[in-house]
This record gives C-alpha cells, structure tokens and sequence, in this order.
DNA sequence: ATGGACATGTAATTTGTTACATGATTGC
DNA sequence: GCAATCATGTAACAAATTACATGTCCAT
C-alpha cells in the first residue's frame, strides 16, 4: 500500500490544504466577531494563542494578513477620518469561512504537537554543567512558569461566561492545566536533579529545599 | 556594501552564544561517547530528542554538522576500506566541548518553552467544526500520544543503568511523565467538548464513554 | 531482481525572526 | 516636551523543510 517515492509523479500533495498552520492561526483569529489590527492580532496571539500555539512575530503577522486578502479569506478596510488613528481592520470573508471550517472540520490528522523546550536541553546536557547553575535554570523556568499560569488564567477569566466563546475556553483550560502540570514536571525534575547530582556542601541525608535553599545554613 | 550594524549602541547580545539551539543539540548528541553518522544522528533524535526538543530534517542534520566541523568544534572522517558501507562519522573535538560546556552551563535564562499543538488549534476553531470529528481528532491524538510513550519508555529502558547517561535520563524521565501528563490532558478535554456540544443524538443523562475510559465503574 | 534500510548530499522554496524606518496619539 | 504605546510596514537574513539525485548493501 505505501506508494513510495522512487520513480512516482510529483506533488504528493501533503495534506491538500496549502497554507501552513500559522495562517490558519491567524485566520482563526479572525474568525471571531468583530474586526482587527495586525497589532490587535498580536496582542490577542500574545495573550492566550502563545499558550498552546505560539504567537507568530509582529511582521509575520502583518504578512500574513496580506496574503490571506490576496487569496480572498479577509477584507480590509482603512479606517476613516472618525477614527483619531489611521490603521487597517481586517474581517474574514464568507470565503475565509468556509476555507477555515474545511481545515479546521477535515478529517486529516492534526499532526503531532512539536514542543522545544531550551530548558531540556540543557538539562541533558547537564553532565557538562555546574548542579547549582541547572537547579538555578529550572528554578527560573517554574518562576515564568507561574507567571504564565496567572496570565492564561486571566485570559480563561476574560472567556469566561461568554457562551459563543466556548472552544476557545476550552482550548484555555486545556492551557491551564497544562501550566500547571508544567510547574509539577519541573519540581519531580528538581528532585531527580538532587539525587544524581548532589550540589558540592550537600549531606544526601539532610534532605534539604531543592531549590532557593542554602546547603550550608552556617 | 551591507553595513552589517550600523553603529547602534541599542542593548545588544541576544544570548552572546552565536548558534542557533538546533546547532548546540546537534553537538549535544556528538558530546557522548564514540562517533556517528549523520544519519544514526537522525535516528536517535527521533529516539529521544524529540520528546522534549524536536527532531531536524535529516538534511539540516548534514548542514549542521558542516557547519561545526567548519567552526572546529567536530571533526568527521571517512570510513575506510575495512568498512562495508561508505560513510562519514563525526566526533565533537575538545573545543566544541569546551563551547558546548560553555552554552549548557551558561547564566543565560534558557527562553521560553515553545509548544506548537495543532490538535488544540483545531479545538480553539471547535465552533467550525462537527463536534463528532473534533472528538475523533482528540481520539487520535491520544492514541499517538499513547504510542509515543510507549517509545520514550523504551529509550528511558535503554538508557537505565548506564551511570554516565545520568542527564539524558532525566530528560528522558521527564519526558515520559510529560506524555502521561499530556494523554490525561486530552482526556479531561474530551470531558469539556462533551460539556460544550453534546454530539447529536446522544443524551446527556445517559453519561456515554467519551472515548478511552470507562468513568463509570460499573 | 526487487524493495527496503542505509547513507549523503544539493537546490529550491518557505517560514520566521530581527533590525530598521516612520509617524500619530495619549498621558504625564 | 517627552516617553510610551499604537500602528504599519520593509529589508536582510536565518532557519528549516521538501523535493530531488545518487548510490550501496541486505534480505527475500
């Protein structure tokens, strides 16, 4: 069954539908009531898209929007002389709409989720580091860990009660509970850290606080 | 001629570690013992990489270790005749160690972790789509993620035991609680689409199986 | 002999970032 | 008046993917 590709004709099509993510993103945005800025965009994807799919740059943003009106998915509109600021709103189309709902109802795999986490990477690098710098990194790791948690849940706040936003809130609670299962990950990590490596000064029998504490209390 | 920076006294230095974290995994993976080739390198991200820091197209694998053996920090050389097979195996050299040793145990905050989870962003758009489909996307996504554990076990299984490969173990466990962590996510998701957009046809006081779990134990 | 895994690479293209440039409006 | 935020973009570049091209070795 698996039509490999030796000798075979071109354009396997990978999945059919032609834009990357990150413009369905965006088109999603768009795909609320109301109209918006690129800045708006950006604001809203830094608030809560970041969460569970990463905030595009500020110029991506902007490029993308071009291209989804060049393809017709959004209008445009400069706004007019009531409006103190001259900027451009962008609205979806019945167009967009559609071309959203097809990707977004498809039946295709939605793909794996791809996660980069630098802090990891260090972590298995760890045999190369000093244990007191690591434990610092993955104390600063929960520390913005807990800030983004207050963030997404004032977000998931602001979603709330609204009932036509009720995927997006759960998309936000999704992110939540993720958070904080990401601050708990870091802790058993701060553990596992303590037993391989146990910091120079440290009695293993002492069972100190893994990570603001000092090993030496004299 | 491209003034490459024009005299701007604006704060400056990113990291100050000049490559790229692709560039320092790719090292990374060079910086256990023995030698490999580009595509063994391949193998064993997807082996373990992946789980915690994504896998490179094979052909950025190649262009990445060019680009350390050109830096000086691998050094490669050619199978000779008494190998079966042509190919190119790469070592890290002392200084790349010294560089890797530098980026790893460095002050530098890691950054932000970034998830890009397109199973979620077709939740975010749920209201475009037909919940039953949603449902079966989030089914799937379980059933891979299951799948994935069930590898990163067996790397974590491969890698216990060895006292050198403390580090990648850690990564490796924390990877494992993670996956765990990310199939009871999407469980407790279906449980809100369930709450959100009741599929046609079924009744909400009949309590159905969403889609792996038996809720109620008889 | 055929196909799959091993093995290495190039070319074209896309995706995404940072730096730069510009200017209006708001709040102090 | 001055800084911050609002607002939009361009240019240069870096990162990363896909498609293509080529060939060997091994098992059936």
């Amino acid at each position: 069954m698996t039509a490999r590709r030796t000798t075979s004709p071109r354009h396997e099509v990978p999945s059919g539908d032609g834009l990357p993510p990150t413009a369905w993103a965006v088109l999603g945005l768009l795909s609320f009531p109301g109209e918006r800025t690129g800045y708006e965009l950006k604001k809203w994807a830094d608030a809560s898209l970041r969460f569970f799919y990463w905030s595009p740059a500020i110029s991506q943003i902007y490029a993308e929007l071009r291209r989804l009106e060049a393809l017709g998915y959004a209008s445009s509109r400069r706004s007019g002389p009531e409006e103190p600021r001259a900027k451009r709103s962008y609205a979806i189309t019945d167009e967009g709409r559609t071309a959203l709902a097809a990707w977004a109802g498809g039946a295709a795999d939605a793909g794996p989720p791809v996660l980069k986490h630098p802090l990891l990477l260090r972590v298995w690098l760890g045999h190369l580091a000093d244990p007191g710098q690591l434990r610092a990194l993955v104390g600063e790791h929960i520390a913005r860990t807990r800030g983004d948690l207050k963030e997404a849940r004032d977000a998931l706040a602001r979603a709330e009660g609204t009932e036509e936003w009720s995927h997006p809130h759960i998309a936000l609670r999704w992110s939540v509970r993720r958070l904080e299962s990401e601050v708990e990950l870091a802790e058993a990590m701060l553990t596992d850290l303590d037993a391989a490596g146990p910091p120079p000064g440290t009695d293993p029998s002492a069972a100190g606080q893994p990570v603001g504490d000092s090993p030496t209390p004299g």
